[in-house]
DNA sequence: ACCGCGCTTCGGCCCGCACCGAAGCGTCCC
DNA sequence: GGGACGCTTCGGTGCGGGCCGAAGCGCGGT
C-alpha cells in the first residue's frame, strides 16, 4: 500500500519549460528532444534534464531512433491530469497578437492528447449523442457503429481495447464534455486521416478545420459558431 | 481568450508543505490555518505565506469566523483535478506502521473533496448501479430515488445544483469508478450523517467505516473484502 | 481595559534547482 | 574514415522561493 507524492509530480509540472513541453505534447504526437527544446525555449542540455525528470517522474516516455529520441505523453491518464489541471489554472493573458490568434485557435479545435476538443470536439459530441449514435451512456448504437465505420473508426476495435471506450472529457475552453476515451482517440485520427483537421504546426495542439471538414460537420448539423 | 499557465498550478501543488495542506483539505472539511501550519509542519508564518499564495492562485477559498480563518478547497473541479494527478503522481512509499496504517486507511474510505471514495466508495457504487437505483447513464431511477431519500438524500435537490448531478470518478486506489457530482455529495454527507463512517481524525481525509455502516452495505451487497 | 491567542506581514538567510557552456558518446552521411 | 549532428552528462553560477523570528493587528475572554 502506498499513498501518492502530489507535491512530486506538482513538481513536474510547475517549471515553465517542462510545462510548455508538456503541452506540445498533449497534441498527442511524439516529439523529438531538439524540437523540445526548441518549444521551451531553452538549449539542449537544459532539455535533457528536464525530459530526463519528466521520465523518471513517469509522465512521459521516449522512443530512440538513431541518433533521435522522440518522447510523448506517457499515456492517457496523464493527458487526463494535465485537462484536469487546465481547468483549475489561472489564465495565462496573451500579450502579443500571435499568441492571441494562438489562444482562439486552441479554444476552436485542438487535440486534448489524443482526441478532439475545443469547440469543435464539444459540436462533434454533441452531434453524435443528438443523431442517437452515441447513447447518453457512452456506448455506440449499431446505426452509430455503421456511420462511423464509413469515417474509417473501426468501433468494435476500439471496444476491446484496454482502456476506457467512450466517456466525456470536460473540456476547459467549452466547459461541456467533448468525447474521449478509446472511441474518441479513434475518432480523432480518423478526422485527420480523411483530411476533415489538419496540425496548425508541428508542435502545438492547434488543428485546423478544413473547408471539407467544415461542410462534413455542418452538415451533421455542428454547430461550429464562435460565442 | 487565454491560454492557461499549467506551471502555475503546478508549482502551487509542487511544494510539500502545500501539498500536505491540501491533502488534508480534501477531507471536504475547512480547516483554520493553525491547523493545516500543523499538518503540513511549518510555522505559522509560513503558513500564512503558503495560503495566501493558494489563495490567489484559485486553489482555495478561505471564510474568517473572528479570529479564526477557516481555508476549504475552491470547488469540485480543484477536487477532480487533484485526484486525477493522484493517478499520475509516483507512490511515496510508507517507512513507518503509522504511514502504512494510514495508506490503508485511505484505500478502504476516504473522502474525495465531497463524496466517498476508496474501496468502500467503489462498492457502494457498484451496488447502486446493481439494484438499479443508478443507471449507467449516472441518472437515478424512481426506486432509487426513494431508497436514498430513506437515507436522508435529497435526490431532485441534487438535481437542481448547478453542478454536474452524478458521474463516475475515477478511484486512484481501486482504478475503478466511485460516485461523484451533487449525488455523490449528498450521498457522502448523509452516510456520515447517519454514522455508517465518521472522520479517522480532524485533519485526514481519511474516513472509518463503523459496525453499523458495514452492516448496512453487507446487506446492501457490497464487497467490501480487501483485495 | 488588559492579556492571550490566531493570524499576517516583513526582512534576512540559505538551499535547491534551472540555466549555461564544455566535453563526450553514438548515429548518420558523404 | 572523418566530420557533422543529436543528445546526454557534468561542473559551476545565480536566482527564486521556503523557512524562520520578530513585530503588528484584530478578536475573544476575563
Amino acid at each position: 500500500m502506498h499513498d501518492t507524492d502530489l507535491a512530486a509530480v506538482g513538481a513536474l509540472i510547475g517549471d515553465p519549460s517542462r510545462a510548455r513541453m508538456l503541452d506540445s505534447l498533449m497534441g498527442g504526437r511524439a516529439l523529438a528532444a531538439g524540437e523540445l527544446a526548441r518549444v521551451a525555449r531553452v538549449g539542449p542540455s537544459t532539455a535533457s534534464e528536464h525530459l530526463a525528470r519528466l521520465l523518471a517522474g513517469g509522465l512521459v516516455e521516449v522512443v530512440a531512433q538513431g541518433r533521435h529520441r522522440y518522447y510523448r505523453i506517457a499515456g492517457p491518464a496523464v493527458g487526463e491530469a494535465l485537462e484536469a489541471l487546465s481547468h483549475v489554472a489561472p489564465p495565462r493573458p496573451v500579450t502579443t497578437l500571435r499568441e492571441s490568434g494562438h489562444a482562439r485557435a486552441l479554444g476552436y479545435a485542438r487535440t486534448c492528447y489524443d482526441h478532439l476538443a475545443g469547440r469543435c470536439g464539444v459540436a462533434l459530441h454533441d452531434a453524435l449523442l443528438q443523431h442517437g449514435w452515441l447513447t447518453d451512456a457512452y456506448d455506440v448504437t449499431p446505426a452509430g457503429a455503421a456511420a462511423l465505420a464509413g469515417w474509417g473508426v473501426d468501433v468494435e476495435a476500439a471496444r476491446g481495447l484496454r482502456r476506457s471506450f467512450a466517456r466525456p472529457c470536460l473540456d476547459w475552453t467549452e466547459r461541456r464534455p467533448h468525447l474521449a476515451g478509446a472511441l474518441g482517440a479513434g475518432l480523432g485520427a480518423a478526422l485527420v486521416d480523411r483530411g476533415w483537421f489538419e496540425p496548425r504546426s508541428p508542435d502545438s495542439r492547434a488543428l485546423r478545420l478544413t473547408d471539407r471538414g467544415r461542410d462534413e460537420l455542418v452538415g451533421l448539423g455542428c454547430d461550429l459558431t464562435r460565442p
